[in-house]
DNA sequence: TGGCAATTTGGTAAAATGAGCAACTAGTGA
DNA sequence: TCACTAGTTGCTCATTTTACCAAATTGCCA
């Protein structure tokens, strides 16, 4: 691997990390239904609130969410809906070890 | 999330985080052109072989690829192809973020 | 303006990850 | 059998990640 294919799978690699916490996954299958706000995402998952909020800011940085302050909330959307192909796919990768 | 939910999400994640680096990410899409051994992956990525077969070791253990001994080498393989979407997806986040 | 609610940010400690070297195991072939 | 090649595993060290508390921000509203 030269410098340039390392680069480009340090960036791949970069976005599929972030997908890679329970939280994130779960925050991301929760933005798939629509635009949340940290309050309510924190009464899901139940850590503390700068945990999610850290949580988010992940997600926001590889691109994967935005976020829009109104008022004294934010709120985040799921900016690439294509990420929930990521679900089926490991799916079906649980499925295939479970039948190793 | 209760105990169920947070354990169906951990699944998942250990998972997505198995494909979170980018010589494992590199390897999967080498093994997509077909079965590789060690040996070879270890060149393509110029780290050490022990580097290389712990790497391996992660993808197998959460059923990504699959190894077989042939003499004095093993074999790698993708059992489940379906972890390219993961690449398509990467390369729209990719787009998507550059474009903010 | 003062105070409360919603978030983010900074600091810190604990746990997980990643890399290479050395040692060990398993085939191969002289 | 001995030496050599391929690969895995154990160990150690450095780096990263993650969680929570506390403190700083920002917006609302009495």
């Amino acid at each position: 691997m030269d410098a340039k294919i390392r680069t480009r799978y340090a960036g791949r690699a970069k976005i599929v990390k972030a997908m890679s916490h329970p939280t994130r996954l779960f925050m991301v299958d929760e933005l798939a239904r629509g635009e949340r706000c940290v309050q309510v995402l924190t009464g899901m998952v139940g850590d503390d609130i700068s945990t999610i909020s850290k949580h988010l800011a992940v997600l926001k940085n590889v691109g994967i969410v935005a976020d829009e302050k109104r008022g004294a909330q934010v709120y985040y959307t799921l900016r690439c809906p294509c990420v929930m192909d990521f679900f089926s796919c490991v799916e079906s990768v649980l499925k295939t070890k479970s039948r190793r």
